[in-house]
DNA sequence: TCTCCGCCTTGATCGAGATCAAGCAAAGAA
DNA sequence: TTCTTTGCTTGATCTCGATCAAGGCGGAGA
């Protein structure tokens, strides 16, 4: 089967007006170092639903989100599913110094990204202490939150798990809101309920059933499927089985 | 409550020498980087079940692991608890620039670490490019590791769990034989059927009830409750529900 | 306007693993 | 010796989420 990607390449942007210069693997950089990465890197685009990369086949290069979510999964031979990694602006894609991905890559909407191939990447890598750090720092920050997921899925309720995904899409939303205080919050699901499914280690059909009981619960108001409303905060919290302080930016 | 630890020091001890010279952090570092982490490095002993970090408590050393078994776990509310990681020999303990444990870290076995208080190690990582390059490879293996640990705790039977677990195992003590490409392989757990439970999400009974199956089936053969053979090692693998591919060494 | 298709919901039933419960075996402790 | 404790096994039963099945809804294309 054919796979190979043609991605619209976008005309060079400045890194000093880029929306995730300041959360991304440069996120350190000084003027001179943007300089040099501006030198190597490049844009792709891809439409919603397309896949970036399929686990075992070749990938040479590696990158950062600029816009829109991706997720990573990986799938047993017989079709089981789990989805190990979701991927939202400024995350970083792919591995230093490997050249075959480990995990399917999708993205769920369309989606922009900063490339860098293999080579030059691990050049900056090697002698710019800036980027080193701050990918060692990411990749920890990961590593926490693939920990996190692990406790998810390994000891929560499928509400528990509705209600963990829900808080933190919610949680994200919110902090790019005015006043992030505010009890209610509003968003759009950005994944299917199969995605979510597969995030969660549940069955599209369990995921339905949750988010019902929740709306009956009146946990959320639902308009339509994936507009959704969430009156108490705290109240939705309260679901996940975390503990329960810690306040919206916990 | 107290929770002042107090570990015997041991006496200084030779880098060259050390069990763990080329797989752990330091393993890049030539012998004038050593030498500096000779004059801040030591040891610190536990004995088997001993406790080593609270989740939430001050923690203000990093340190690899020089002998024996420790497991970071994390707990719910309610009691319900995840294990997130399992530390063997090599693996690095605590988040550098982090003063606050993240998860309940235990001895399983006796344990000896090698440490680093957390302001001359930041210093390290800074000035040692070999350091912060090889802890960065490390911290990209275990998040590996975690998302593989997601499928199984995201999709995987209680069968196919434990077969999972015993190969991990398996897999790890062939390494250090003679012949590793031996059918037959031979070891002890390291760990009790309820920590097994922990780290597989399922109840310590489900464990049992399984590997009993696993011994009815003749996949595996138990002498006492902890001295494990695997006659097939092929045939452990065709119940873990991974690709069959890529021998013992996959 | 109709039809199709992707996405979602809901109902009925099933079954893997949890829960509740009893008891065994080995290692200390009294 | 006897009693406890710890770690483990096994049985009986229950329950949550999976599975199988049917149909609804809304948007795109004919």
């Amino acid at each position: 089967m054919p796979r190979t990607m043609s991605a619209p390449r976008l005309t060079q942007q400045d890194c000093s007006n880029c929306p995730i210069r300041h959360s991304a693997v440069c996120a350190r950089c000084e003027a001179d170092e943007l300089e040099r990465l501006e030198s190597v890197k490049y844009y792709r685009s891809y439409k919603a639903g397309q896949q970036i990369a399929w686990a075992g086949e070749p990938l040479d290069f590696v990158g950062s989100v600029v816009e829109g979510v991706a997720t990573l999964t990986q799938t047993m031979e017989d079709g089981r599913r789990q989805m190990v990694g979701l991927l939202l602006p400024s995350d970083f894609l792919g591995r230093p110094n490997r050249a075959k991905a480990t995990y399917d890559v999708v993205a769920t909407t369309d989606l922009v990204l900063c490339c860098f191939r293999q080579k030059p990447f691990q050049e900056l890598l090697l002698d710019t202490p800036h980027i080193s750090q701050r990918l060692l720092e990411m990749t920890l920050d990961e590593l926490d939150a693939a920990r996190e997921w692990m406790i998810l899925l390994g000891r929560k309720t499928a509400r528990e798990k509705i209600a963990s995904l829900l808080s933190i899409i919610a949680r994200r939303d919110a902090s790019l809101r005015e006043n992030p205080a505010e009890q209610t919050v509003v968003f759009d699901l950005p994944l299917t309920r199969e995605a979510m499914a597969d995030y969660l280690g549940l069955t599209l059909e369990t995921v339905s059933r949750q988010i019902s009981a929740l709306r009956r619960d009146k946990v959320i108001v639902l308009e339509g499927k994936r507009h959704v409303t969430v009156p108490d905060f705290d109240l939705l919290m309260s679901e996940t089985g975390d503990d329960s302080d810690g306040g919206i930016f916990g």
